[in-house]
DNA sequence: ATAAAAAAGGGTGTATTTCCCCTTGTCATA
DNA sequence: TATGACAAGGGGAAATACACCCTTTTTTAT
């Protein structure tokens, strides 16, 4: 005799998380148990609740107050035999990345069909993992792409976001309480990776990279 | 003795859609009887079946091939009296407020939870309309906001596309076959008009009002 | 312990951007 | 036919951004 598998869904989607739940509970052999508004909630549920029990977490990428990301590093510090999907509208390779490297056992964008959906839980608590062709590529493709990869030290990160304002280089130098010619030292540093020229390339580096939310 | 109120929902995201029409037909009195993942494969449906009863369509804001502005608008022209709600998780004023002034009968973001979305629903049949207190404030706010609305000329539009660039302003000038001095007089004219101060401005207005896109 | 990076700061010079005030021609319309 | 609004262009100065080459101190790695 098969047990029902214990499933949570996180997102902060409720139209969508209550749907879901009414398609998952309609499968054979599975049950949404308890279902959250964001990671914050999720993870103070498993905090005080240290004996629950659950196959298969349904982690949406975005949302508020904790996202997905953050969710799944502390899943993988906290409770890293837990199963997690990550569940998306955001089809980017850096986020698939990120989750799959931070222990996501699957990736699914909210435009798959329910029948894939499904298959997808399954393979999950049966064989381990489900990646779609999309995330197989990704995977795939990150082999050399990342040997290439930019790094941004803090302060670069910091003088950049202040870089995407109106803010001059010296208010931006007195605001982060540096000389102006440090901060000329980030700004060569930064064009010479980014391979830019001007501070118009910073901001639509940052931009483009979600560095800084306008 | 009631009649079943048929529903049809259009998104993109089969995953929502599909769970969707399973809470809406755990209501009563509704019932899912269509659904299409863009606005074009409604619109098709719409002209091939012209005798289709529909009581209420969900709209998706955001979907590939055909979006939902697009769609109510053509629902408006040659569908006037189909009850719309846009579905969207964005909350931006403008999108919204162009959903409502084309005719969406409500503007529900997707963390709605369903008591509110039925509550929505049931009020869009019976009443005509239902709008949460997001959307009032907005079509509020939006009375004095829009009388000193910005318009851009033709020219400072695409001298401002090219400004989100690293080209100087000597390298636009020759793009756009004019003197420099020329684009000085249109800089000037766009930082007094959106009240900035720098080329930075320019790009964060610019990409803020998705005037291009990055 | 010591060499090698990295972080912070500096000098000088050029290029670009920003600012303010001006001229000319066109076109609509009162 | 004035008149005013607007598009296009301009001069010149000041501020800001960019480039290159340099010193000192702190971290990091071997």
């Amino acid at each position: 005799m098969k047990t029902t598998n214990k499933i949570i869904i996180v997102d902060d989607h409720l139209l969508f998380s209550q749907s879901l739940k009414l398609l998952i509970n309609s499968f054979n052999d599975f049950e949404v148990v308890n279902s959250f508004e964001n990671g914050k909630e999720f993870i103070n549920h498993l905090q005080e609740n240290p004996d629950t029990i659950v196959d298969l977490v349904l982690l949406d990428v975005n949302m508020p107050i904790l996202d997905g990301l953050s969710t799944i590093k502390w899943i993988k510090e906290n409770q890293p035999k837990l199963n997690v999907i990550a569940l998306s509208v955001n089809n980017d390779d850096e986020t698939i990345i990120k989750m799959i490297t931070n222990g996501a056992k699957g990736y699914l964008l909210k435009d798959t069909s329910p029948k894939i959906f499904q298959e997808a839980i399954i393979a999950v608590i049966e064989k381990g993992y489900y990646f779609t062709e999309l995330v197989s590529s990704i995977l795939i493709n990150r082999i050399d792409s990342d040997s290439k990869k930019i790094i941004l030290k803090e302060k670069e990160l910091i003088f950049l976001k202040l870089a995407c304002s109106e803010k001059t280089y010296k208010e931006i130098a007195d605001e982060m309480c540096l000389s102006p010619k440090t901060i000329d030292g980030y700004r060569e540093s930064l064009f010479e990776k980014l391979e830019i020229k001007t501070r118009i390339g910073l901001v639509l580096y940052a931009i483009k990279n979600k560095i800084v939310f306008i």
